[in-house]
RNA sequence: GGGGGCGUAGCUCAGUUGGUUAGAGCGCUGCCCUGUCACGGCAGAGGCCGCGGGUUCGAGUCCCGUCGCUCCCGCCA
């Protein structure tokens, strides 16, 4: 790190460097000075070399001086600034709400904080300000918003940091879902049209009900930038020529979907794809293709099935020489995923991904119930404090015991999704303490469960709750789609490894007896 | 907790069918050059081939185990 005192002129004619920012100057240097003498570095900070983790995250503050880091840093910075300054003049008003706080039962796990003062107890660290924001509906503060952090000890992934994250935590009172739509969407495409540097942003959010985005994309995320558009074909198939598929279809529920791939039409494409289906432990992949001179398709289902069939499926599917399409057979619930999966691997291969967009959804209509098989029993499918899309009164009405039924209601849950990632997911609350045991009751649970560990939230719906919902868009994923990032460690200053360790600080780490004394803490380690 | 990939110089990587002394580029050290800007030239240092065991006359290479990193599943709003 040096001094250098000096003036600055023009280059003389013929060293001038117009590919350099600073190419028509040069510092002519009157004193210099070594402020802080540097060893050599562990890893260079100039290129986009790419270098393991492990010496990135040691030497973080080197890695942040390169140049792609420190821009997302910066970028990361301006976005929240601007997403700040969205939700206040949409009326919004922050909050902070307390790092400390209760273990909450449902959810994920939590990270606990020994107390000095009451021996045996622990804080939590919250793994989001949901109740608190409830609270504060409830305390007649209606335009809630706070850039939070949140605490979950769960693995990490590539898009979900261990640990610790950020939300764009937001909740509203006296509203529906469309309310909150109109209030979340223009802050959402105003941040992205924003910083999207040129991309196109989706002008209007599309919802798409969940069950429609399973039967298309094979998700509940889908990748709109992807076009390939899955159908069910089960007709083409049934009582047909090829048996394997006849067969799985005499049981009831049971179904054959098409994914179409659009310019896939050769057989080295299609075994690709066959091997890539074994790779990831299905059995196969069955695919029809069509090509110059053999119209009626080829491959050996087309053989199988005969032309008429073949060419129901290419008329159905709108494909024709040139094309391919593939089939997974069975009960959907069971081959949604993979299905999805060979759609993006599909529109990868084939290069059908149009990258140069934000493509947004809202997925909407969530199930409120699902079937537990191991336990034989009805569960919440997810988040079980939202609304049920009936009225109060249907609600309470429904029979415990009517599983179709209960399994065909929809929560008023939604989530935002862009590009295949899950930005935010949010609903509208339940906020009748009535309904909220019934739905407890529903998947099994006694009133005194709900009592012993809602109790404090439920007494508080009881004296007067506005109706109110929000959502939490996930500001570590926004920041990481803007900067083109497949990483969230990417867009983070100080991140955690894989196992949630902090290679700099070096966390987690050892305490004195002394400490743990104070804190009433004897270790019991497990013997290596 | 489970599965896949990776692990060779400070960094990025190569390393044949198992064969003698493990290489390259970048970086580093010394010297030379001085209108260069990813300068150039000469010379040099730097290796527990992740670790442990096994097979073999012989292992960076094959086998088993283990550790680390990473991606995924489980888990997770």
């Amino acid at each position: 790190m040096v001094r250098i005192d000096g003036k600055v002129r023009r280059r003389p004619e013929g060293t001038l460097n117009p590919d350099l920012p600073t190419g028509e100057v040069e510092v002519y240097i009157d004193e210099i000075e070594v402020l802080g003498p540097a060893a050599e570095l562990p890893m260079p900070v100039f290129g986009d070399q790419e270098y393991p983790e492990e010496i990135r995250l040691k030497y973080r503050f080197l890695d942040l001086r390169r140049e792609k880091l420190h821009a997302n840093i910066m970028l990361r910075g301006r976005v929240i600034d601007s997403i700040r300054a969205r939700m206040k003049a949409s009326g919004f008003f922050e909050f902070q709400t307390p790092i400390l706080t209760a273990s909450s039962p449902e959810g994920a796990r939590d990270f606990l904080v020994p107390s000095r003062i009451h021996p045996g107890k622990f804080y939590a660290l919250p793994q989001a300000p949901q109740q608190f924001k409830q609270l504060l509906m409830v305390a007649g503060f209606d335009r809630y918003f706070q850039i939070a952090p949140c605490f979950r000890d769960e693995d990490a992934r590539a898009d979900r940091s261990p640990g610790e994250f950020y939300q764009l935590d937001l909740e509203m009172s006296f509203v529906t879902q469309a309310d909150v739509f109109d209030a979340v969407e223009p802050v959402i495409r105003g941040v992205f049209e924003e910083f999207a540097d040129g991309k196109a942003v989706t002008p209007k959010f599309p919802l798409i009900p969940y069950a429609e985005a399973m039967a298309k994309y094979g998700s509940d995320k889908p990748d709109l930038r992807n076009p390939v558009i899955m159908q069910d074909v089960s007709e083409a198939f049934r009582g047909s020529g090829f048996k394997i598929f006849a067969r799985i279809l005499e049981t009831a529920g049971n179904a054959v979907w098409a994914i179409p791939a659009k310019s896939g039409g050769n057989r080295a494409f299609c075994d690709r794809m066959n091997s890539w289906a074994q790779g990831e432990g299905q059995p196969g992949l069955g695919y029809i293709f069509w090509r110059e001179g053999e119209e009626g398709g080829a491959g050996p289902l087309a053989k199988n099935i005969g032309p008429e069939r073949t060419k129901m499926i290419a008329d159905q599917l709108g494909l024709g020489v040139g094309d391919a399409v593939f089939f997974v057979a069975g009960k959907p619930k069971d081959f949604v995923k993979f299905a999805g999966l060979a759609r993006t691997k599909v529109g990868e291969e084939l290069g059908l991904i149009a990258k140069d967009r934000f493509e947004f959804c809202w997925i909407v209509d969530f199930p409120m119930f699902e079937w537990n098989e191991e336990e034989k029993k009805i569960d919440f499918s997810h988040n079980p404090f939202s609304m049920p899309n009936l009225s109060v009164e249907e609600f309470l009405a429904l029979d415990a015991n009517d599983h179709d039924k209960l399994l065909a209601i929809k929560a008023i849950q939604y989530d935002i999704v862009c590009n295949g990632v899950e930005l935010s997911s949010g609903a509208i609350r339940n906020h009748r303490p009535e309904v909220m045991k019934k739905a407890f009751a529903i998947a099994g649970y006694p009133e005194e469960t709900l009592e012993e560990k809602f109790g404090g939230m439920l007494h508080a719906l009881s004296l007067g709750a506005p109706p109110h919902g929000g959502i939490a868009p996930g500001i570590d994923r926004i920041v990481m789609l803007l900067a083109g990032e497949e990483n969230l460690r990417e867009v983070v200053l100080f991140p955690m490894n894989q196992r949630a360790e902090d290679l700099l600080m070096g966390a987690p780490s050892e305490v004195t007896a002394k400490q743990l004394r104070e804190l009433h803490i004897r270790l019991d380690l497990p013997k290596k």
